[in-house]
RNA sequence: GCCGGGAUAGGGUAGUGGUUAUCCUUUGGCCCUGUGGAGGCCAAGAGCCGAGUUCGAAUCUCGGUCCCGGCCCCA
């Protein structure tokens, strides 16, 4: 037997009806914000995704080479192949530019609970607003997008200049190494006092005004006054949010604010949602423009997320004998465009197994035609839990079915 | 790449170094030619792959694959 790939998941009808519920609402919610839908690509040129991340990324891509000897990779993220579209092809746009995105991904890595080597991001990117009020739309923007799918995560925020400010001192190497330290929350941090004790001040759990307050003293930085001012807009949006300076994302293209949220009930991939302000457009070859935007790890919402779809009433059109009456009545059905489906036995079977059929589909109604309904120019409708059946004319059954 | 736990019909399971691998569910057929849910009968469908040990392996051993969880990583 073949199988799928590792890390690659097929997903039921039942799950299918769950993904695209909870899709239609994030798509629902950044459109009314006035976000637009792009998409890219699934397969890129390499080095879109290894000009800034380096040579090293390769290995947690799938990459390959084409028959015109071009290197490609499927793409491990959006956000890069969204700005690299925006450069090649939409930079002349009234600005500011809401663009939203849902797509697979991949990226070679070892599977566990919440992570596969193909899954979906659910993103924005906000592209030429102003660092602070950008990001302040965005964060508050990620955060009704989680709690309208009942997440309830408050929102981790910091600037990347406190860290850098406070460890300008070190070589570049040392700093790569302790932010790395601080980012999976180490506590053996390699550094010598009085840094140590620094970091260790700035690193404590602070009420977000503190916290500014104590890193202005130890880390004073542009970042910081722009982190205060961040923090006002979201009190306007009354999104709840913590001050984390050891949030780094440090490795990736981030240069100012950045925001991480969290999940419970996903082992150790608990995030959910990662984003803040970068500088992408001119590594791909276009002019510098502030953007930001964040990413929703759609897989992990959907691992936690218990909101129910809602479901579509079953109806079921039984043969009894009068094919061509029964496609009629069919037809008529579906044309009414109601909150339904409708059914039709492709089995010759017999009426009492198309009976079957409609209890064992968890039908609400069976419709039975046949040469006496024909004649009568009626149908039969049987209620299947309560086994009552009546009698309907066409308009009558037409005036039914438009209210469920 | 590393560590631990797994893998028996479509789903869920039992058991054993030795005839034809258990049960539930599911699916198809019939009892039942214009009325479902119950019941009865019949049928279909399985030990991840490969090698080794053995008279004999689904069972024991090793390797691989895949799954689950953790580490590394997470642009």
């Amino acid at each position: 037997m073949i199988r799928r790939p590792r890390g690659t998941r097929d997903f039921d009808p039942e799950e299918m009806r769950k993904r695209r519920h909870v899709e239609s609402i994030m798509r629902d919610i950044v459109e009314r914000w006035g976000y637009e839908e792009v998409l890219t690509p699934t397969f890129e040129h390499i080095e879109l995704f290894t000009i800034k991340s380096g040579e090293e990324i390769r290995n947690e891509m799938y990459g390959f080479i084409d028959k015109g000897g071009r290197e490609l990779a499927l793409r491990p993220e959006l956000t890069a192949p969204v700005i690299r579209m925006y450069v090649e092809s939409m930079e002349k746009k009234p600005k500011p530019l809401r663009l939203y995105y849902f797509g697979n991904c991949f990226r070679y890595e070892r599977p566990q609970k919440g992570r596969f080597r193909e899954f979906w991001q659910f993103g924005v990117e906000l592209i030429g607003g102003s660092e602070v009020y950008a990001n302040a739309e965005a964060i508050a923007l990620a955060h009704t997008i989680l709690s309208t799918v009942g997440l309830e995560c408050p929102v981790r925020l910091s600037h990347l200049d406190v860290m850098n400010k406070l460890l300008s001192q070190l070589s570049e190497e040392q700093q790569r190494k302790v932010l790395r330290q601080i980012d999976k929350k180490e506590t053996n941090i390699d550094v010598e006092e009085p840094l140590l004790s620094s970091i260790r001040s700035l690193l404590s759990p602070m009420e977000p005004h503190e916290a500014i307050e104590v890193a202005s003293d130890i880390a004073p930085c542009e970042g910081l006054k722009t982190l205060s001012e961040l923090v006002e807009l979201l009190e306007c949006y009354g999104v709840p949010y913590q001050i984390d300076f050891s949030i780094v994302r440090g490795l990736e293209y981030y240069t100012g604010i950045v925001f991480e949220m969290y999940a419970e009930g996903l082992g150790a991939e608990n995030q959910v949602c990662g984003g803040g302000s970068y500088s992408l457009s001119e590594l791909f070859g276009g002019e510098s423009i502030e953007s930001c935007g964040f990413g929703i790890g759609f897989d992990r919402v959907m691992e936690i997320c218990k909101l129910e779809p809602p479901t579509r009433t079953k109806l079921v059109v039984v043969n009894a004998g009068a094919y061509d009456y029964a496609v009629m009545v069919s037809k008529l059905l579906r044309e009414q465009g109601g909150n339904f489906s409708v059914e039709l036995d492709v089995m010759e079977r017999k009426l009492r197994e198309q009976l079957e059929r409609a209890n064992t589909i968890g039908a609400k109604y069976a419709i039975v035609v046949g040469e006496r309904e024909r004649k009568e120019k009626l149908v039969s409708l049987r209620d299947m839990e309560t086994g009552e059946q009546t009698k309907l004319s066409i308009d009558e059954l037409v005036k039914f079915v438009r209210n469920l």
